[in-house]
DNA sequence: CGCTTTGGTTGTATAGTACAACTGGATAGA
DNA sequence: TCTATCCAGTTGTACTATACAACCAAAGCG
């Protein structure tokens, strides 16, 4: 069994890594959405719609950053926003049909990469992977 | 227990979430090292020195972004390359001393930033996880 | 010796991103 | 109620990371 220190410097080290290709894998698993836009979509999914400044917040974006993201997004037809009646401020953004069309079908890719990486991982081990994973993102949430 | 499906869902959704803040983090956590060159200067220390090709492999990189992440870090002193006398073409790509020591404090911050979130996980855990994420990550070298 | 392969650089174009300045709506304290 | 402040979002600007293609030079092979 290795020591706290060492399994900490692999759990950096190897998340790191992971984090470094993960933008390049994603051109390659799906030219048609980049990692970040195949993020917003997927968290504007996951919330059903939500504000510009969320996502900013979620992904440690400026907010002119994901302004444009979403200005593109919307031009591609894959969100639309409808301005609060309670805060004429406010931009709740949504999936259009399209959009929900496209992330779908990109999810629907990256999950059978995902089967094959995964596939001699027995039932357990990967649920808890997974909730290793929800466990250290939901740490990185509160403080970052 | 979740269904297979289910943790692979997860895991997908929360690496790729990770993945999306990693940068952000890096650039809050030591502005004076990106998440890019961080891990470029990371694996030339792993590795004793290696070729700039490797490195583009390694996190697949086109092998122009790398020459020149590389000529940057040349300028700012935390590589040297020496030419391999067995084969002209070859630049084999060291750490210098600076390179070394902004590398070291880096990594410092990093560890205290991951000790500090996984300060209440217990060493069965830490251990596990940082055995999923190699075997992971190794299945995804072998293939990408 | 010429052809192909390999390691690397440079030209060029684009995407992603941050920061600062700004606009317009909301809100709270005088 | 007026004004100062705050908040959501956009736009101007600049820079970094990145890819792709064209190129060069050395190596290896027939």
């Amino acid at each position: 069994m290795p020591h706290r220190a060492d399994s900490l410097d692999t759990i950096q080290r190897e998340l790191t890594a992971f984090a470094r290709r993960a933008r390049a894998a994603a051109a390659q698993l799906h030219p048609e959405l980049s990692l970040v836009s195949y993020t917003l979509l997927a968290h504007l999914q996951d919330q059903r719609g939500c504000r510009a400044t969320d996502l900013a917040a979620h992904y440690l974006l400026d907010k002119s950053t994901v302004s444009r993201q979403i200005a593109a997004l919307e031009r591609l037809g894959f969100v639309e926003r409808r301005t609060d009646p309670d805060d004429q401020r406010v931009q709740v953004l949504h999936l259009t049909d399209r959009g929900t069309a496209v992330l779908d079908q990109v999810a629907a890719s990256r999950r059978i990469a995902f089967e094959e990486r995964l596939a001699d991982w027995d039932e357990d081990d990967l649920a808890r992977f997974a909730s290793y994973l929800l466990r250290y993102n939901a740490s990185a949430a509160t403080r970052d």
